[in-house]
DNA sequence: CGAAGACTTGACTTGAGTCAAAATTAGTGG
DNA sequence: CCACTAATTTTGACTCAAGTCAAGTCTTCG
């Protein structure tokens, strides 16, 4: 599917002025993120709204008490997004990494929590100059409505892990995303190793994966044991064989 | 750029505009639906490539075999949208029911099976001819990307489901999922009661919740015994009070 | 009616949860 | 840099919810 090709007010300017924002300039996930959709001057649109922020784990970002400001890419690090059952027991629903675009469009009631899982950097966006941005680019949009749909994916791949598979699976399953999404070398197809922190404590990944810390924590000390994986420190994970791993996941 | 329930500008110019193709004009969906975002001369295109199926329950609409030909309304019944793993577990990933709208947009590789859970009517639109109107008219894709939003909402609350709550819990969740959909009287809000077929066997229900038929089965009977529900040949379902069925989802 | 399939029930097993330490790691201030 | 504390993670013993296996019932439909 394809996006018109008439030249836009912004894409005119962009002759007059065909350099790409500053911030910009040095970001890694131009390419690869929402931005990624943009031109020049769309990009100049859009950096004029953008501020680069940090945050340090465990930081709430988003929530019920904390309605949603702005848009954000993720530049850094991992961002958690859970829901609450009313007696208080927590699912986590999700994760981003960079360049994931963070923030939940059109706003409903139906509400995510998003804590940062690790230190992390954000590109943000306030809400109200982003919503225009979009209704102004189809592109956004376009590019935006991807992402959800890949999302959607990852949810339902998710609830695959969730319904139908054992501790052990669930477990590798998560390292295996983990390590897919974190290694430097970006694809798990390229190399067969992997060496990475873990962004999520036990705690989190229990949340993630509906189980209890304990049984996390067997069944880490079991991928351990059986050579799957080396622990360093709890959260040092390196793995020498992600094919091995895999096979692990059920 | 707000989406609300209430009927667009568009749609309600339409109702007194007789150009409204015949085949739409006694469609109880169109209003609700896709079709809702659509001016007459829009529904009037996509008319033109539209057509009524009926198929009956257990009927495979989209595999890895049968690969999509087309999108669908669904008019009437229930869609049941699975995931396997390898080793043969199945995993329902998605319920649709009327009048979502059915097909994965910009086609991945990665495969969920549609088949109708219950006998259906959808309303067809061959695939090349849909991109072609999405293309063309940008509501369409906003529409789209609204109900994708709102599928990724529900498969999070799934995902809470299946990773937080018990066996008693999962079940009366879903048949309180499956009374707010079914129901003629729309809005479980509403009304306290409901009446209704349960168009999933046990073994869908099982494979939506993660749990085996047998526990699925002693679930329903708890509830029986408890006077929380009646049931009727296995299938028929009466909820005396929906407050008090909620009350059992956690 | 009779057979096939769908659903329920019962007895037993097991995987994961619970509760309770112990061990490791991270953080703090001297 | 090191002790000391707090937090996180691991390990162990025991329990229980849900799974498994095996009959039974009910329902549907030719």
């Amino acid at each position: 599917m394809h996006w018109g090709t008439q030249l836009s007010e912004a894409a005119r300017i962009d002759i007059h002025n065909s350099d790409t924002p500053v911030l910009c300039r040095s970001c890694e996930v131009r390419h690869k993120g929402l931005c990624g959709a943009l031109d020049a001057g769309q990009l100049l649109a859009m950096a004029k709204h953008t501020r680069m922020t940090r945050h340090e784990a465990g930081k709430l970002l988003a929530g019920e008490e904390t309605p949603i400001q702005s848009y954000a890419n993720v530049m850094r690090g991992v961002i958690k997004l859970t829901k609450v059952l009313e007696n208080g027991r927590q699912q986590v629903v999700g994760l981003q990494f960079a360049p994931d675009f963070l923030g939940r469009m059109f706003g409903r009631e139906n509400a995510v929590t998003a804590e940062a899982a690790s230190d992390v950097e954000l590109c943000e966006v306030p809400r109200a100059a982003f919503e225009r941005l979009v209704a102004e680019y189809p592109q956004m949009e376009h590019r935006l409505f991807g992402q959800v749909l890949r999302e959607l994916d990852e949810a339902r791949d998710w609830m695959v892990t969730l319904g139908q598979k054992t501790a052990a699976e669930k477990v590798a399953s998560l390292l295996y995303l983990v390590a897919g999404h974190i290694d430097p070398s970006t694809g798990t197809e390229t190399r067969d190793t992997a060496e990475f922190d873990l962004p999520l404590s036990r705690i989190d990944i229990a949340e993630f994966l509906g189980l209890t810390i304990e049984t996390v924590s067997r069944q880490i000390t079991k991928l351990r044991t059986d050579g799957v994986i080396s622990v360093f420190a709890n959260r040092h994970i390196t793995v020498p064989s992600l094919k091995r791993l895999k096979a692990r996941c059920g």
